[in-house]
DNA sequence: ACCTGAACACCGTTCAAGT
DNA sequence: ACCTGAACACCGTTCAAGT
């Protein structure tokens, strides 16, 4: 995913007098594009999570100065925006299947939903906040289509659309916050097991949610 | 919910000058306490969501000075967690059903849970990412001892609760989010119509979430 | 015990300017 | 077209101090 095209002027060369805090960053870097900066921004959210992404932090991993990033994009809200999208892509479902069974492909596509949401612990919780991005537009249009050419009524299309976008986000929203930091985690856990006094049979609840 | 007990002493009276923006702040505040931070708390995010919620906004709301929040609370984290779980408070069902219907009972008590995050719509979306707080444990431990006081075995209780939960979370979570706010709304619902070009059949699915 | 203002560190963003 | 540092407004929180 990372732009790998052009080299770059390294403009601040020229700046690096002892270079200790160098190691971060080997090699002159590429040009800034929006490209990089999502698939940076992307890394800095899965490593450090939703407050973990600042505007100065993410141009710091590009090499760039802190206001470089406001050319390409108009805000950090945007940044979130972008990063979400891109993390929902689907590649669709794999070419074996040639016979289209419309079950097996909503199963795969919302199967392949979770696991992105998954693999992305921030982004389950943090897209029902967030506008709809074309990625994601895409999964709806994509079921909406399979579930209309396997028979589904027109009038029974929303209902059914909405219900497995809540069971799919309820299955996963829980869980995926359960992975968002080990501290987190490690504490959360920690809190459950001391309030189980208090609570003596929900104590015995473990992690296994979804 | 607002303390009403003992008079404040008001010792900013004297600072009054000309009182051009003390409409808003009628009478002689009340001493500040934890219920009533708490409180104002909610009303705060009820009012202007959670990026709303700034420890100094409160604070004015609340006719005090920024700091001295600090004594009742740790942290602003403390503030959110505290505003979370007192909007999950459940008061139980109605005394009418006396004929302990488990069914009934733990219905009733998701349903109050569901629309006690409706009511509050920030708080859905808050509830996967803190920890739990002493009335969700409530509400889970209840569901706990109902569920097995009705026969579901101790090796399921586990996978009950949890299904539950997240059958909840999921009918809820969308929803509140359409909710948070009408600017958000409006936006959303136009970027929708917007983009029903490029997803046709997507472009023609309300907002009926839940 | 309870409250306060001054001050600090940090962060998103504007702006005027550089190439 | 693309990038930059200085500067501003804002916010959470520390601190030393008041009553």
């Amino acid at each position: 995913m990372a732009a790998k095209r052009s080299g770059a002027q390294s403009k601040r060369s020229q700046r690096t007098g002892a270079s200790l805090q160098s190691v971060q960053e080997p090699r002159s870097e590429p040009a800034l594009s929006l490209e990089r900066i999502v698939a940076t921004a992307v890394e800095l959210l899965d490593a450090e999570g939703v407050d973990g992404l600042k505007m100065r932090r993410l141009a710091d991993r590009l090499g760039s100065g802190a206001m470089s990033l406001y050319w390409h994009v108009d805000n950090k809200e945007e940044v979130f925006d972008l990063a979400l999208d891109s993390v929902l892509e689907y590649r669709g479902p794999p070419k074996m299947v040639e016979p289209r069974d419309w079950r097996a492909e909503v199963v795969h596509m919302l199967e392949d939903w979770r696991a992105s949401m998954l693999r992305h612990p921030w982004s389950a919780s943090l897209l029902p906040r967030r506008a709809l991005g074309p990625n994601i537009l895409s999964r709806l249009e994509l079921l909406s289509n399979t579930l209309s050419g396997a028979g589904v009524a027109d009038a029974d299309l929303n209902v059914t659309i909405w219900s497995l976008w809540n069971y799919v986000m309820g299955a996963t929203i829980t869980r995926a916050s359960f992975d968002l930091s080990d501290d987190d985690r490690a504490a959360a856990q920690q809190r459950l097991t001391r309030l189980s006094e208090h609570y003596p049979t929900i104590g015995t609840l473990s992690s296994a949610v979804g």
